[in-house]
RNA sequence: GGAGAGGUGUCUGAGUGGUCGAAAGAGCACGCCUGGAAAGUGUGUAUAUGCCAAAAGUGUAUCGAGGGUUCGAAUCCCUCCCUCUCCGCCA
């Protein structure tokens, strides 16, 4: 959520900014500002009319102890009168901070200045590409059907179970995940990060915290009968560890890191994009979190960057880094960097990771905050990455990696595999 | 799920209608003391927001959340949420 003064103060700077992010209702940041103004003047009203009738309690309360019956009665009568018209006021005020509110968190995150305008995916900006593309032979298979030659993944057993989806792992196909999850947490505890376990559902004030709510309500599981929501990301469960605290300047960073599952409804998005692993319902994910000075965030999300692609070259995937375009970007982001690895048998690329710095955005809604030098709080920046998400790890890991002997694994992981084919 | 107790500041904890943003202690910060430390001692120590150029100052709100009673609520009433203890169930 934006800051409402930072909007008044810099009406034409948020509008510019909007429009990077192709923002369809600029009419809004209007709406906002005047929305403030009327709040402004209503508040003023209010709290003088209280002022006014504090100051009268507080006189009568010495007319009592100084047994004065008779004014203490006198101005009980006055001061009765004034007790619906304040009441008019913050009713008035209610409505005012509702509508301000309401309108306050349909606006995105400005994005960061050197994110490009655009509106699809096409105009994101390549940074970087890393490693050389492997060249298959004409027989080479993509991954769903080497998951069923080798007997690494049953999708149609999930979907018994569960749903189109919910893939069971099996074998080495399991041993691989495992290896996966614990390769990416001890390079994350080498880069300085503490790992965390966390709760997989979270109450209300924690979706709406990291802003999947009200935003993306569609695309979470709902647990109706406790009214939790099934974890979309790590991300949630642990930014929210930080609501409502005000950290120490020394405290920061805060670096943690942490394994879940993920829970994603996926509501629409069927077809031949979404076959295999591609897109999924639960999958593994490792997060990565800071919370920092927002002098720093920007030098944080080059380091997160950095870590995440270290990870890959360590896989010896290929891949590939994006500046996401204003349109692409997530909702809360100022800046989003996505890691994509080449798919050799789907010939495709596929995201692996997306780290954002959020600045304030989230840190607004969660109260969390910092003693800054000068001893006062002030908001601090959060940012966030996947390092990394498996199932397309191991989709490409199982395509790239093919030859006629089986499937090679990674150096770097057969230490956590403890075996380096799979045939 | 049943029965009971309770939610107060960084923490412990007092506070059953007015002088309470809130005692006391601990912790923390700074100072004194000390060769240095401990002890001792003094001072300070919530957040948000309005007024003010700013500081000082001062208004408003906040003692789990929301509503109510009252001139006045941490304190009384109602609803909800949460925590703890015991019993039951259970990995």
């Amino acid at each position: 959520m934006l800051q409402v003064s930072y909007i008044r103060d810099n009406r034409e700077q948020v509008l510019e900014r909007l429009a990077v992010k192709n923002f369809k209702q600029p009419e809004l940041v209007d709406e906002v500002i005047s929305l403030d103004n009327e709040r402004l003047i209503s508040q003023r009203a209010s709290e003088e009319a209280k002022a006014a009738a504090n100051l009268s309690a507080k006189q009568i309360g010495e007319f009592m102890r100084a047994g004065k019956k008779a004014e203490a009665e006198e101005l009980k009568t006055q001061t009765g009168n004034s007790k619906d018209y304040i009441k008019k006021l913050d009713d008035e005020l209610a409505v005012i901070e509702e509508n301000l509110y309401q309108k306050l968190i349909l606006l995105p995150n400005l994005p960061h200045a050197s994110v490009p305008k655009g509106i699809t995916p096409e105009e994101n900006e390549v940074v970087l590409e890393n490693g050389t593309i492997p060249e298959l032979p004409a027989n080479a298979l993509p991954h769903w059907e080497l998951a069923a030659k080798y007997n690494l993944i049953d999708f149609e057993l999930g979907v018994k179970i569960t749903g189109a989806g919910f893939p069971v792992y099996k074998n080495k196909g399991a041993k691989l995940q495992r290896a996966l999850i614990n390769f990416f947490i001890d390079e994350a505890e080498k880069a300085g990060y503490s790992e965390v376990s966390v709760p997989l559902m979270v109450n209300e004030a924690s979706g709406f915290g990291t802003s999947q709510l009200p935003d993306k309500e569609g695309q979470m599981y709902y647990v109706g009968i406790d009214n939790l929501y099934l974890i979309p990301t790590a991300e949630v469960p642990i930014t929210n560890m930080y609501r409502d605290v005000i950290l120490k300047g020394e405290e920061l960073p805060v670096k943690n890191c942490g394994h879940t599952p993920c829970f994603r409804r996926e509501a629409g998005s069927y077809g031949a994009h979404v076959r295999g692993l591609n897109r999924l319902h639960q999958f593994d994910k490792v997060e990565i979190v800071q919370v920092v000075h927002p002098d720093r965030s920007y030098e944080v999300l080059e380091d997160m960057s950095a870590h995440v692609q270290g990870l890959l070259q360590k896989l010896g995937l290929p891949y590939r880094v994006l500046r996401l375009c204003g349109g692409d970007m997530g909702f809360g982001s100022a800046l989003t960097y996505d890691m994509e690895t080449w798919s050799a048998a789907q010939q495709r690329w596929l995201e692996v990771s997306s780290v954002s710095n959020f600045e304030t955005f989230q840190s607004n809604r969660l109260k969390l905050r910092f003693r800054n030098a000068e001893g006062k709080t002030q908001l601090a920046h959060t940012l966030n990455g996947s390092a990394l998400a498996l199932p397309r790890i191991v989709a490409t890991l199982l395509e790239n990696n093919q030859t006629d002997k089986g499937i090679k694994v990674p150096e770097a992981l057969v230490p956590y595999t403890k075996f380096e084919w799979i045939n």
